[in-house]
DNA sequence: TAATAATCGAGACGGTACGTCGCGTCTTCTG
DNA sequence: CAGAAGACGCGACGTACCGTCTCGATTATTA
């Protein structure tokens, strides 16, 4: 993760571990001052941290590639899921997607850069398939042991129903920020899409 | 809500409808041939569009402002609900929103403006304001028809079953702009919302 | 001169003589202000002297023309010479010369425009046809009369020896701009080229 | 005299002299082709010399600056006089400069750039001390020298005679661009200054 | 211990786009 | 008609960063 991951030690001299940390410091302190990301440039970056362009540049190959490892750290672990029934490894999959929804209405910096990831596709894609991916394959599999104990019919498309099980968190959270994300949302979420909402009988 | 609003007719030369086009089309043009956002220079619009760049930057202060107003633009009309049941009205509903995310230049541009609109937060209000609160409040008016009409339980939060309704469609158009919005999909969302996905018997 | 010159009387509306009036007033002032010409703009010039800008465009074709007409009108009157021989001719020739060069160093406005004057082609070349050409005229045909009378010698080249006589005095108050131009000045060069320097005997 | 004059040695990459020639030349060419200053821009100056705009901000702070050390760089050096004579010497004086007006760059950049000079008096100091002066000193020498030979009248203002002797050949050039400058005019010149143009006898 | 080699801060390089200003022309409405 | 007002397409301004490229000066490892 880090750049300076070991390597079969090259001769010359190596890579600043000062320079590293000044980097990310003062990265970081740029986007808690409110800077968006396009306003954040490499050489304000350098600037603050005291370091040459050239020494970020052989860090990174951009900008965006930057701010992958910047969010890969702060993101939290993958969930894991009790397995005891497809309805509670699901309760438990959205209950991390609202505490991060909640971490990241109050993380300054969070908000900052997700909001804008989009605009930059490599930043995006990397997280997409670093952090996004993996997840809604989690929710797949727990899906599909759901279908396989019979918790869940058979012939309905899991691929949509991970988007319907995931949709209203990832709107609430990105699309309509400040909507609630109160405790019993998984709950609610999982029975309805589970139940359905017709009236009984 | 064009930039060439009425107004009490001030002196001189009034601007230009066809640059306001030019520009607007210039602009869907770029986005369309797969412009990043942050790669639109006004430099190229104003090119494109056979403009000169101050008659841009007499319109819109700046590249998000112009956004706005072309997001706007791209809008297509409230949904006619046909009212004959409340399956009906919500599989209407979220076809509109397929239809939005199928036009590959609306999709671009939603997927390409939306985020930057957060950072912004008065025209992500206003935006809210004219446009996604509306709607919603379609949608929600149409869940109240189908309680009444005992189509749905009593006792679900109709906000949230709107955003169960949703939320899947603008997931796959905003959030995972390459996915599938195949023609059945806005059915396939309202029967599985509605049944649940619970084994029948 | 004026732009507004005796006409054969079109029809419509005549031309505004205050709107003629606040151009040049306009002009003098910013120019008094210190203005280069390359700094006053036609949009300044009618900003200033609360006229449009095609008021001005339609007087004049250009900034250049505008300000031949400025120039001609602080210009003095040509020289009237004596008649009673070529050496008074010379003497009064080289004196209006001087007082030009005296009031050029004490108007900060023509300082201003005369210094920058070369810069503006169409400008120059008026300046040049307009006031330059017929004053060198006027100093050869003194000459040819002084040849006629026997005063110059007949084998001298007349255009070179104009410039001569007036060589020192636009090299001082043009080139060498701080130089001393004091009353004897004219005598003291048109003896000395008539003269010669050489040691008498 | 150069933007790279010697220094103490700063820390960074230094400024590429082939940078400097190539805008030296840039502009020089486009002078040569006939380019006003009011329309050399920089811009083109920067794209003919394949150079960034920048690069040539970093060396000058505007257009003017720029120019002056143009006039310093194409400057032939002093003339060396042979002094066998004051005629001589004077006739090799008035030849450098006739040479000087007759390189058509130098030419359309003296025209050009003297009177803008006259904007800035400290620049205009400059040039006068370091170019215009030493070679008045050189002219007045050469006419001590030919009063204490006896080759010149001794009551004669020596500054009044050098004007007299250049004044000629700068007004031809710079006040009269276009005007001939033709191989005997140097000798001309002094022959007339020194003879006089009176009739013999 | 010396040579070698990759690093460091610094800053110049050729570029692209920025947002502004003025050009000279062209509408619009008002006198 | 001419007037002012001001928008139009255009092009240059001077600035900010881009990502790359020298510089002289440190550090390490290898010989």
């Amino acid at each position: 993760m880090t750049p300076t991951a070991d390597a079969p030690r090259s001769p010359g001299r190596p890579r600043s571990v000062r320079a590293d940390e000044a980097i990310i410091e003062a990265t970081l302190d740029l986007l808690a001052e409110g800077s968006t990301i396009e306003a954040l440039s490499i050489e304000a970056i350098a600037s603050r941290a005291g370091v040459g362009k050239a020494t970020i540049y052989r860090r990174w190959p951009g900008k965006e590639e930057l701010f992958v490892d910047l969010l890969r750290s702060v993101e939290p672990p993958d969930p894991v899921l009790p397995g005891t029934s497809a309805r509670d490894d699901l309760v438990a999959l959205l209950e991390s997607l609202r505490q991060r929804g909640l971490a990241k209405r109050t993380s300054a910096l969070l908000h900052n850069v997700f909001s804008q990831m989009q605009l930059y596709p490599k930043l995006w894609e990397a997280y997409h398939a670093t952090v996004i991916e993996p997840r809604r394959r989690i929710g797949l599999d727990a899906l599909r042991r759901g279908v396989a104990a019979g918790e869940i019919r058979a012939d309905v498309d899991l691929e949509l129903l991970n988007d319907l099980f995931v949709g209203p968190l990832l709107l609430r959270t990105v699309i309509r920020p400040g909507a609630t994300l109160e405790p019993g949302l998984p709950e609610q979420v999982v029975d309805a899409v589970l139940d359905g909402v017709r009236p009984k009988g």
